[in-house]
DNA sequence: AATGAAAACCCCTCTTT
DNA sequence: AAAGAGGGGTTTTCATT
């Protein structure tokens, strides 16, 4: 069941910590949280199953290394529609394009802003071929990542 | 020990099965993925380590909602620098905004290219002058993110 | 909300093919 | 590369405060 309500949940310090365990290691053991907050596994496990039910945290997920099978390019696209109203028709292209991983409804000079994952940039032109042949698609505008200087979750 | 080779894992189609298992839900159990694949769960489990070693499956993490947290703001900033060589001064400064998830060093219009959650508009303001007084930091525009319609992995 | 104890489940290793 | 069996650890529930 999705968790829906627009409240703020309030952390407490406890949570903050046993979150930031998770957020480096979903596979931190109860046992090993218990120790390093100083209370017991059930209460860690009990903080933990509230935190999910409020939808704080969500599922945890193992990630997959794009540059080991071969994406060794990261770009951002800004993309200029002729006319708003074509947002929801070239969203759903993009959704069959896998290349894609983030789309955004952008205020300021794009309408799309995507993030594109590539093998190469052969590969990178491709999409933007693609991309620009997408009915109300007048122009993109392409940033490659040259390097990650930082890549992290938010800490409150 | 950080596998840096930059050979590219041949994932077959057992290794894809279980993979986009781990990346819906890095806590299916192994008897759970053994049931959808149809190999024993020993059979599995050597997998899945083999992956890890080789580093396409990396660690996995829990994601703390952002919203739930009463941040809900998403926005990209591209930054421009009055010379490139500022690049890693204005990093170092960045990684102290807890605000600033993701940066990257790009081609194209802008220099650093960032992420950055906020709380609402006045907290994204603060956030942006906060930017602007960063030695070297010559303009910045800015991007929000009105509505996420992706946000997945890579497929292959 | 927190605790300890017990049950159920799971990971991981070992042995074998 | 894959399978079954067993020990040790982990999650989860329960009763109690």
């Amino acid at each position: 069941m999705k968790n829906t309500n627009n409240t703020v949940y309030q952390l407490d310090p406890l949570d903050k910590e046993i979150i930031y365990m998770l957020m480096d290691n979903s596979k931190s053991s109860l046992a090993y949280i218990s120790k390093q907050v100083g209370i017991s596994t059930t209460a860690v496990h009990q903080r933990i199953k509230k935190l999910e039910q409020a939808g704080v945290i969500e599922n945890s997920i193992s990630f997959l290394n794009p540059r080991k099978i071969g994406y060794k390019v990261v770009s951002y696209i800004g993309i200029f529609l002729d006319q708003p109203s074509h947002y929801n028709e070239v969203v759903k292209s993009l959704k069959e394009v896998n290349e894609v991983v983030e789309a955004h409804y952008t205020t300021g000079n794009y309408t799309i802003f995507i993030k594109v994952l590539c093998k190469d940039n052969d590969h990178l032109m491709q999409i933007l071929s693609k991309l620009q042949k997408l009915k109300g698609v007048t122009r993109t505008e392409t940033f490659i990542s040259l390097e990650q200087s930082i890549s992290r979750q938010l800490k409150v």
